[in-house]
Parts: C-alpha cells; sequence; structure tokens
RNA sequence: UGGGCUAUCGCCAAGCGGUAAGGCACAGGACUUUGACUCCUGCACUCGCUGGUUCGAAUCCAGCUAGCCCAGCCA
C-alpha cells in the first residue's frame, strides 16, 4: 500500500509540467522584487483578421496573467490610420475572447494616450534627446547608411531646443505638409542596430483617426508609441515575437529617457507557423477575389474565424498551444498535432451519431413493409451522461457505399453476399442479393436479418466481424456535406517559385445527397457531432438553413484499415 | 561580408555539469456494437560541426557551419 503511494506521487510528480523561459523570467523578476503584479497585453493593429499565429500570442499573454493572478489586457495598437479600420476592431475583439483571452473590461487603444505620448515627446525634446528633421525619406535613407557601413548625423541634428519646440508645435498644429517634417531621436548614428539611427518617433499624416478623429495630424512611430502604452498600463511583461529583438534596445531607451517609475520590459519569442497552410495577407486576398475561397472565414483557411467555422473549438486551440509550448527557435508545427487536439476535444463531448454520405440502398427483404421501429442507441458508447435517443428503423435504409463489396479484398470484414455484418444500434444482416445497373454500379442491396440479433438484446449465439452505420430511408434528414483537404499541394510546397500559391484541386469536396438520422433536425450553426467512420463535422454557421443542414468536415478519423 | 537571434528524433519540445522527459507522426500487437476510441510495445549509445576544460559536457570555453531577423515617415 505504501509502495503504491510513493509510486503514484513519483509519478505525479514527473508529470509537472516544466515552466518555458518566460515563465523563468518572470520567476526572477518576482524573486528579485522587480514586479508584484504582472500584467500582460495583446496589441494587435487593428488592419486584419486575426489567424492561428495571433491565438498563440493571445493565449500566451492571457495565459501568463492567468497562472501568475495579474492582469490580461488587449489593447488596439492603432497609431497607423492609414491602414486601420473600425471593421477590424470588432472582429478581432470577438476573436480574442473566443479563443479565451478573457480581457474583461480592459480594452484599451493606443489613441487615447495621444496626448501623453505627445507630452512624452516634448519631455525629450527638453531633454535634448529629439529634434525635429526636415530631411525627406529619401535623404535620411541615403543618410542612414547601411547594414556594414555606419550613418551620417542628420544636418538638422543641432537644432535648439526651442526651434524643435516650436516646429514640432508646428506640425502638431497642422502646419506642416506630410512627409516634409518628422520628430526623431537623437540616439547614435553610428549604431551597429539600425533602430538606433535617430529613429523617427512622429511622423505628420493629415488622416481621419477611426478613434481620435481629425484631432490628431501627428502620429507616433511603433517603436516610441509601444513603451509608452506598456508603461501607462502598467504592463510589466511586454511579449512580442522575435523580429523585435533589435528593437528592445531602443525601447528601453524610451523607457528610460521618460524616466518611468516601473519600466516594462519586453521578452520575444517565436511567432508559430504552421505545415502547408497559407496565412499571408496578400495571398488570401488574392484567393478570396479570386473566387478560390468564399471569404476570409473559408473554413480551409486558419484565421481565427475560419477555425471556428470549421468546428474547431477554443478548447482545442488552447490545447494545442500548450502542445506546442513557447520558444525562441522559428519552427514549424505539424499541422496533424492541431487535427489530434480537436479530434481529443470532441471524443468525450459530441454526440455519435449515423450519416451515410454516399448512400446505397439496402433493403431487408424479411422485414415487414410499412414498419418502423425505434431503437436505443447511446449518444457516445465513451461518456454516459450524453444519454441515449431513439433512431427509427425500417425495411429500406442507406448504408455508405464502401460498405459494400461484390468481391471483397482479404480481411474487409464489412457486406457482400453472404456475409453478416451488424447494423450498429440494430440488427444483424446478411447480405441475400444485389442489383446493379447497366454499367455495373450497385443500385439496391438485398438481406435479411435476424430478429434475435438485435442491439442490447444480449445475443451471443454467434459473431460478426463487421458493424456498419445506416440510416432509415423514410426518416433521414437530406444535408449537404463539404469535405476539406488541405487547401495546398502538400507535394509541391505551398509557394511556386513566381510567389504563386499550389493550389490542390481536390481541396473540397461537396457532397449533396448525404442522409442523416434525424436527431440532427434541430442543429444549429456550429454544432457539430461525429459522423461515426467519417469523422467530426459541423454545421456550418453561413450556408445551413432550418430547411438544409450543410455540415463541414471538421476533422477526419484515421483509419488503420487499407484497401488492398 | 555590420548587428541581433537560433540550432536536442520526421514535427514540436524538456534539459541549466552527473550519464537524453513528454507529445504529435509513424510501425507492430491486444481489445472493440464501426477498422474509431482505449490499452500495450517499438521509435536519438546521442544533442549542427571541431577542438578544449572536467573524474564526468546537450549543458562550461574557443573556433567554425547553417538558418532566421534588421537599411518604412509600417506594426
Amino acid at each position: 500500500m505504501a509502495e503504491e503511494t510513493s509510486i503514484e506521487t513519483a509519478e505525479k510528480e514527473k508529470e509537472v509540467v516544466s515552466k518555458n523561459f518566460i515563465e523563468m523570467i518572470i520567476d526572477k523578476d518576482i524573486a528579485e522584487g522587480h514586479c508584484k503584479k504582472v500584467v500582460t497585453r495583446f496589441p494587435p493593429e487593428p488592419n486584419g483578421y486575426l489567424h492561428i499565429g495571433h491565438a498563440k500570442s493571445i493565449l500566451l499573454n492571457y495565459g501568463l496573467a492567468e497562472k501568475y493572478g495579474g492582469q490580461f489586457n488587449l489593447r488596439f495598437d492603432d497609431t497607423n490610420p492609414t491602414k486601420e479600420k473600425m471593421e477590424f476592431v470588432d472582429s478581432i475583439k470577438k476573436d480574442v475572447e473566443w479563443v479565451g483571452g478573457k480581457f474583461e473590461d480592459r480594452l484599451f487603444y493606443a489613441s487615447d494616450y495621444f496626448e501623453q505620448m505627445y507630452e512624452a515627446a516634448v519631455k525629450l525634446i527638453k531633454k535634448g534627446r529629439a529634434f525635429v528633421c526636415d530631411l525627406s525619406a529619401e535623404q535620411m535613407r541615403e543618410y542612414r547608411g547601411t547594414l556594414t557601413e555606419p550613418g551620417k548625423d542628420s544636418p538638422y541634428r543641432n537644432r535648439s531646443i526651442e526651434e524643435n519646440l516650436a516646429l514640432f508645435e508646428e506640425m502638431k498644429e497642422g502646419k506642416v505638409e506630410d512627409g516634409k517634417r518628422v520628430l526623431r531621436a537623437k540616439i547614435d548614428m553610428a549604431s551597429p542596430n539600425m533602430n538606433m539611427r535617430d529613429p523617427v518617433i512622429y511622423r505628420v499624416a493629415h488622416l481621419t483617426h477611426h478613434n481620435t478623429g481629425d484631432r490628431w495630424c501627428i502620429y507616433p512611430m511603433y517603436d516610441f508609441a509601444h513603451p509608452i502604452e506598456d508603461a501607462i498600463e502598467g504592463v510589466t511583461h511586454s511579449i512580442c515575437t522575435l523580429e523585435f529583438e533589435d528593437h528592445r534596445p531602443l525601447y528601453d531607451w524610451v523607457v528610460r529617457e521618460l524616466e518611468y517609475e516601473h519600466p516594462p520590459k519586453q521578452i520575444e519569442f517565436a511567432k508559430m507557423y504552421l505545415t502547408n497552410v497559407i496565412t499571408g495577407k496578400r495571398y488570401i486576398k488574392k484567393l478570396v477575389e479570386d473566387g478560390i475561397v468564399d471569404g476570409w472565414d473559408d473554413p480551409r483557411l486558419v484565421s481565427i474565424a475560419a477555425l471556428r467555422r470549421r468546428g474547431f473549438t477554443p478548447e482545442s486551440i488552447q490545447m494545442f498551444m500548450e502542445l506546442c509550448g513557447v520558444s525562441k527557435s522559428q519552427s514549424s508545427v505539424d499541422y496533424a498535432m492541431l487535427e489530434y487536439c480537436i479530434r481529443e476535444d470532441l471524443k468525450l463531448k459530441k454526440n455519435r451519431i449515423m450519416a451515410v454520405l454516399n448512400p446505397v440502398k439496402l433493403i431487408i427483404t424479411n422485414y415487414p413493409e410499412g414498419q418502423t421501429e425505434y431503437l436505443e442507441a447511446a449518444n457516445n458508447q465513451e461518456n454516459e451522461e450524453l444519454g441515449v435517443r431513439k433512431i427509427p428503423f425500417g425495411r429500406e435504409l442507406y448504408i455508405e457505399r464502401e460498405d459494400f463489396m461484390i468481391e471483397p479484398p482479404k480481411k474487409y470484414f464489412r457486406l457482400y453476399p453472404g456475409n453478416e455484418v451488424r447494423l450498429m444500434n440494430a440488427y444483424f444482416v446478411k447480405c441475400e442479393d444485389y442489383v446493379t445497373d447497366e454499367k455495373g454500379n450497385v443500385t439496391e442491396i438485398h438481406c435479411t436479418y435476424d430478429p434475435e440479433t438485435k442491439s442490447g438484446s444480449g445475443f451471443t449465439g454467434r459473431k460478426v466481424k463487421g458493424t456498419i452505420h445506416w440510416v432509415n430511408a423514410d426518416t433521414a434528414v437530406k444535408a449537404t456535406v463539404r469535405l476539406y483537404e488541405n487547401l495546398v499541394d502538400e507535394e509541391k510546397g505551398v509557394y511556386n517559385e513566381d510567389g504563386s500559391v499550389n493550389l490542390n484541386p481536390n481541396s473540397l469536396t461537396v457532397l449533396e445527397n448525404c442522409y442523416i438520422e434525424p436527431s440532427v433536425k434541430d442543429a444549429k450553426a456550429y454544432d457539430s457531432f461525429q459522423f461515426l467512420r467519417n469523422g467530426y463535422f459541423c454545421v456550418d454557421a453561413k450556408d445551413s438553413s432550418t430547411e438544409h443542414l450543410v455540415f463541414n468536415r471538421i476533422v477526419s478519423l484515421k483509419s488503420s484499415y487499407k484497401p488492398t
């Protein structure tokens, strides 16, 4: 007894999930007294739809706040009105919430801090750490130098503080044309880090902002704005992706020069890539425009809206991110791992119902004509809590075409002439005959059933090797089912040499003639089921109606049966 | 060839000087009212390479190699 307990304890200890590198940093910061309460944030620019890569950032930031009893903010990084739209603000809010980033009432806009950013800029000018520069964009590029050669100082670098203040004021007052002048931080034109070569921190843009309207005509640049946003919100750990590593010295510079009492800290992690999927905005835009996909939420895409429409659950995405882990090495996760997560999540949660996707008629010749009986079926054999339902059974049924063969290969144990199988939740049925059309296609299968073999009756007289699903012909619900394959041709890789996408011509198969058991009649958008051997399916939120259901296949089941 | 970062199984990923966790994928087998699920079993004498330090190195040091990022008034 005591031994068992110690073994169990040992196993439990072994199962403790190790901390990722960000948690190690946070632990250290807490231990050293640098932070009392962990505050994180997800800071999207409202310039497009969120995809699964963003989900990682959302769940990472949210998870950290959750784990440390801190707080998680959603903040729109809307400092560039040329690219941003209100439409995206709404979709992003919805997606962040759906995927599990609980920001509650902490929804912020960087644009709400414009006044403070302006004051911060004035402070830098007063400290002699920023100057107004009249160089054109092209000139500035020349002065910046290259990756291997240092840049040279702008001729405007040594303007007096008074002149800079006056000039910056003119920019703010709208007296400066777009592109004519900018405010720059005075750092080091010879720095090997390009970001430190007197970066632009404010530019002029006479544009209407979706949040601040026409109140401002100067807008802060990301590198200047972001640390301020973080500091204002009390963000302790500002988590971003690897490409911002070179920006960290500038982030720290801003925070230091502005003398914040509790400086936020930037930490970078590797973006998540999935194998064989398209995430590039311009590629997706083209696919939408060309009508190859039916919008940004086409179920074959990996935008959050698409995953939702396909039938993925927030829980499955959370599990996926948990499984992927967090690191600094650039990686591309196998799509099979995402599929595993959704199967795993749906397995015990969803009803297993009978649906015939590619029907062929089966007639039970010794079953009374016109009779219908109701058989009991478990909704999910592995989860009793899901209860039972009644399924109508009759003389004429539909079964899956692939579940019958005239000449079966070896090890095929479904239906063929002379063979007996179990109809799931019903009776044993033996194939006596079949009818074909002039082309040799099977049109009808004739069977006899054995009343003694009724499901649940405890019959043990003989066994059958195969069990197949079926749907009663009279009461079946007709539906359309969409089967998805990868949008891109995996063999050839995602992109062609000319930059176009390598599409898989078979990425979508539409089956118009499917028969599904009547228990789906009340199904609503996003309801999902397991169609037994066929996989998991979700009621499409766009194309389904009360008259006609359309199902999207979320994921298929793995099969160890390989026909030879 | 300036700077920054990364390198552990087909794919993720632990490991932080004491003799290579785990998951996905894959392959066998058992079980089965669906060939699913579940359950077993197998799957890195080796950690990008080469040297060095050490009783002992994936872990420390040096050199090399490969990949990613940076020259927007984008984020």
